[in-house]
DNA sequence: CGGGTTTGACCCGCGC
DNA sequence: GCGCGGGTCAAACCCG
């Protein structure tokens, strides 16, 4: 699959989730490391993170990793989704993604906040951008979601602010920021031109608040009204929250000088 | 009216 | 240096 491929040239997979029909209060890992995990470190820190010791690129057993907490129910789970396959896959230190980390600074804010001298004479115009600066990556996971629905729920709001065509792909992308001021995650979503049904979403960044569904480390909170949490909320959900605790254990042995949150 | 989306233009990195 | 493609901006627009 191309886009998989694509992905994982730039970015560590870190596991294949499957959910079966039910929501599970653990899901299952498949055939991790015999796809790609270009550094060792990622598998390694991975596998720590999942307890496990003994481990061989070539294993392809289902690892059960448990839950800590049961995702959200509603009504309408096993009618919108009967199962979503999630790939998640972090930034490789290779790409600079997660190694950029440290030196990552809120570079909108501050752009934004030093040209703003300019912005007068060039008003309806190009807005001046910092120039010399190296665009530095956050790094970033990303999910293949089976589902029908583009913009899957995963308990953070997100505004959209730009979309753009795909190359050799019918569909397009579209760029998406989380709309809590303090927090400059993004989301790309897009669909893959291999298979439609799959939405291909990638995380940059790291949420500095809490996810208004799942907050973490807590039983999920169902809104009362929780029409808006679907199935696809529920599987989408647990992948993000694995994704960055996955890669809060990362942080700590391979990565320094993080910026207070 | 405020917040979100659309969309065309611009910026930037990269490969040739 | 140039062109291409990905990413971002922001004015215009939409909608509740």
């Amino acid at each position: 699959m191309m886009e998989k491929r694509e992905i994982m040239e730039n970015e560590n997979l870190i596991g294949n989730v499957t959910f079966p029909d039910q929501i599970p209060t653990s899901f299952s890992l498949s055939s991790l490391f015999d796809m790609s995990c270009e550094d060792e470190k990622d598998s390694l820190g991975f596998m720590d993170l999942l307890g496990i010791k003994d481990f061989s690129p070539s294993v392809s057993d289902l690892l059960h990793i448990p839950l800590m907490a049961p995702p959200p129910r509603s009504t309408q789970m096993s009618t919108l989704v009967e199962s979503s396959e999630v790939l998640n896959l972090p930034a490789t230190p290779n790409s600079s993604s997660i190694s950029s980390l440290s030196t990552e600074a809120p570079k909108d804010e501050q752009s934004i906040a030093v040209d703003e001298e300019d912005q007068e004479n060039t008003k309806k115009q190009l807005k001046p951008k910092k120039k010399n600066q190296k665009r530095l990556k956050e790094p970033r996971f990303a999910f293949m979601t089976r589902s029908e629905v583009d913009h899957l729920e995963d308990g953070y709001r997100w505004r959209k602010y730009g979309q753009k065509a795909v190359k050799n792909s019918p569909f397009p992308r579209s760029y998406h920021r989380c709309t809590s001021a303090t927090c400059g995650v993004k989301k790309r979503v897009e669909r893959s031109s291999d298979d439609p049904t799959i939405v291909i979403t990638t995380y940059e960044g790291k949420h500095t608040h809490p996810s208004l569904m799942m907050p973490r480390g807590s039983a999920a909170i169902i809104p009362q009204d929780s029409r808006r949490f679907s199935a696809a909320a529920a599987t989408f959900a647990m992948p993000m929250q694995f994704a960055q605790s996955y890669y809060q254990q990362q942080q700590q042995p391979y990565f320094h000088n993080l910026p207070p949150s």
